[in-house]
DNA sequence: ATGTCC
C-alpha cells in the first residue's frame, strides 16, 4: 500500500480523511511492514464502505487486513438504523459467524505427546472434514428450525455438551431475532446433514500447547498455563450461511438502487436496517449464527468423546466462543453519546474489555478472552479485551494471521505432501482430506501473525495473553 | 468460505 495517501497517528494506526462520497474517515491498524505490505484494495474498500449510509464515527480495519468481497476481510463498520444505516450481505461475509473456540484439557503437553497419533488418527475418524462432508447428524423441517432458533442451546438440550458451555459463548449460545421462516428450503436443504463438520478452507481443529504466558492474571483466570494443552476449532455455518449470503447479496444487489443507495461497488450490495430486505437479511443472518454456534457445539462433543476414549477422566472446558463473520446489535458510546449500532465485524472478532454486561459473570472483570487463530503450523493467540478498545473500532480485534496471498498462487508455490512432511519434522501432525486445501493453506500464504497480534496490542484492540504453538491439526 | 460453475 502506498504510505503517502495515508496520514500516520501512531506507530499502529493510519488515518485516511474522508475524500469523494466519504461520509467518515477510515483507520487502518498496522505496524509500518505490515502496512506496506497491505494490499491496495483494502485501502479501496475501506474507502467505499465509509461512503455507506448510516455509517459512524470510522470505518475500520485490522491489522490482518486483506481483499475481500465487497468489504475487506479485517473489516469493521458500524451503522445507525435511525440515521438511514444499512445492512450489508457482503459486510458480514459468506461464512457467517465463522469462529474460534477454545477448550481448556488441563493436560500436560508431555503427557499427550505419546498419544498424538492416535489422537490425530482418532480425531480425523470422527470429525468429518472437507468440501461437502457430511456428520451423522440428520434434521428433518422442525429439526432444522429448532437448530436455527436455539443455536448451541438447541445442541445442549440434544445432548450435546453442558449448560456450563453456554455460558462461554457469545450471545449464551443463542442468537436472538433469529428468524428461520426468512432462510430459503434450499439453505436449509444443504445443511440438512451439515451439522457437526468442519468444512474446509482455513477450518481446522488444533491440539495446541501453551508456549508463552504474556499477562499472568488474564492467564490464570482463563486458566491457561504454560506447557499445557488446549483444544482449538476452527469452523463456521457450512453451506446454509453460504447460501444465505449468495441470495441476500443478489436480493441487495437489486434492492439498493430502489432505497436511493449510490454502491461505488456492488460487491457493497445492502439495504437499509429499517427495510423489508434488511429485516429478512438479519432474521436469516441470525438464524446461521445460530447454525454456527450450534456446529462448534456438535464438534466440542464428538472432541469430547475421543479424548474420553484415549484420556479417560479427562475434562475439556469451553474457555470462550467467538464469532468473526457478523452483524450484531450493540450499544456504543459515540462522542459521549450512547448510542444502539449495527456492527459489521467480517473477519474481525468482537473484543468487550472489562466491566461489560454481555460478559459471563466469572470473566467480567477482566475482560472477553479474544481468541486469534493462525494459519497452519504456525501459532495462535488468546488476548483479552481492553477498557480503551471501547473507543477504538468499537470493541474489535484482529482475527487471524490474514492470506497474504491468492490461494491459487499458493498452490503454484507449494505442495501439500511436501507440507505435511516438513511440518511433521516439526513435530505438528496434519491431518487433511485434501493435499491441494493444504497447500492453499501453506504458512508461507499468511502474514506473520506475530507481527499482527502485536500491532492489535499495541493498538490498544485487545492485550496479548498467551501463544499457542500447534501439536495436531485437523485441516478442512 | 462454498455440493470450489445452475
Amino acid at each position: 500500500m502506498q504510505l503517502d495517501q495515508l496520514k500516520q497517528v501512531s506507530d499502529v494506526e493510519w488515518r485516511i480523511a474522508p475524500f469523494g462520497k466519504m461520509r467518515v474517515p477510515a483507520v487502518i491498524y498496522a505496524d509500518q511492514a505490515l502496512i506496506t505490505e497491505m494490499d491496495d484494495k483494502v485501502f479501496e474498500q475501506i474507502t467505499n464502505v465509509a461512503t455507506l449510509p448510516g455509517i459512524v464515527q470510522a470505518a475500520y480495519a485490522m491489522p490482518d487486513a486483506h481483499w475481500g468481497y465487497g468489504f475487506p476481510i479485517g473489516g469493521v463498520a458500524a451503522f445507525d438504523a435511525d440515521a438511514g444505516g444499512v445492512v450489508s450481505a457482503g459486510g458480514v461475509g459468506f461464512d457467517i459467524s465463522c469462529g474460534v473456540r477454545t477448550l481448556h484439557t488441563g493436560l500436560k503437553a508431555e503427557d499427550v505427546a505419546p498419544l498424538k497419533q492416535r489422537l490425530a488418527d482418532r480425531l480425523f475418524t470422527h470429525i468429518p472434514a472437507g468440501v461437502g462432508s457430511t456428520g451423522k447428524l440428520r434434521l428433518d423441517a422442525g429439526g432444522m428450525d429448532a437448530m436455527l432458533r436455539g443455536g448451541a442451546r438447541w445442541a445442549v438440550e440434544h445432548g450435546y455438551g453442558s449448560e456450563a458451555d453456554l455460558d462461554r459463548i457469545e450471545e449464551h449460545g443463542c442468537m436472538a431475532g433469529a428468524e428461520p421462516g426468512q432462510v430459503s428450503e434450499h439453505a436449509k436443504r444443504r445443511q440438512r446433514d451439515e451439522i457437526g463438520t468442519l468444512g474446509s478452507g482455513n477450518h481446522y481443529l488444533e491440539l495446541q500447547e501453551i508456549v508463552e504466558i504474556h499477562d499472568t492474571k488474564a492467564a490464570d483466570r482463563f486458566r491457561l498455563r504454560q506447557g499445557e494443552v488446549v483444544v482449538s476449532i476452527h469452523c463456521g455455518s457450512r453451506g446454509l450461511g453460504h447460501q444465505i449470503g449468495t441470495e441476500f447479496l443478489r436480493q441487495m444487489v437489486i434492492a439498493a438502487p430502489g432505497y436511493g443507495i449510490d454502491l461505488p461497488d456492488r460487491e457493497l450490495a445492502c439495504a437499509p436496517i429499517h427495510s423489508p430486505v434488511g429485516q429478512a437479511y438479519l432474521g436469516a443472518m441470525r438464524a446461521a449464527v445460530n447454525c454456527a454456534l450450534a456446529n462448534r457445539q456438535v464438534i466440542t462433543h464428538l472432541t469430547r468423546k475421543v479424548f474420553a476414549d484415549l484420556l479417560p477422566g479427562t475434562h475439556l472446558s469451553l474457555i470462550y466462543d467467538v464469532s468473526h463473520n457478523t452483524c450484531k446489535e450493540e450499544w456504543h458510546t459515540v462522542d459521549g453519546q450512547t448510542r444502539r449500532l449495527y456492527v459489521h465485524r467480517k473477519g474481525a472478532t468482537r473484543a468487550f474489555g472489562p466491566g461489560h454486561p454481555s460478559l459471563p459473570g466469572e470473566l467480567r472483570d477482566i475482560g472477553q478472552p479474544v481468541l486469534i487463530g493462525g494459519s497452519m503450523g504456525t501459532a495462535s493467540y488468546i488476548l483479552v479485551g481492553t477498557e480503551e478498545g471501547g473507543t477504538r473500532a468499537f470493541s474489535s480485534a484482529c482475527h487471524g494471521a490474514g492470506r497474504s496471498m491468492s490461494r491459487h498462487q499458493a498452490t503454484r508455490q507449494w505442495h501439500g505432501r511436501a507440507l505435511v512432511d516438513e511440518l511433521a519434522s516439526q513435530g505438528i501432525l496434519i491431518r487433511s482430506p485434501s493435499l491441494r486445501g493444504v497447500a492453499e493453506e501453506a504458512p508461507g500464504a499468511y502474514k506473520d501473525v506475530s507481527a499482527v497480534v502485536e500491532a492489535a496490542d499495541r493498538a490498544g484492540l485487545a492485550r496479548k495473553v498467551a501463544k499457542l504453538k500447534p501439536l495436531v491439526c485437523i485441516k478442512g
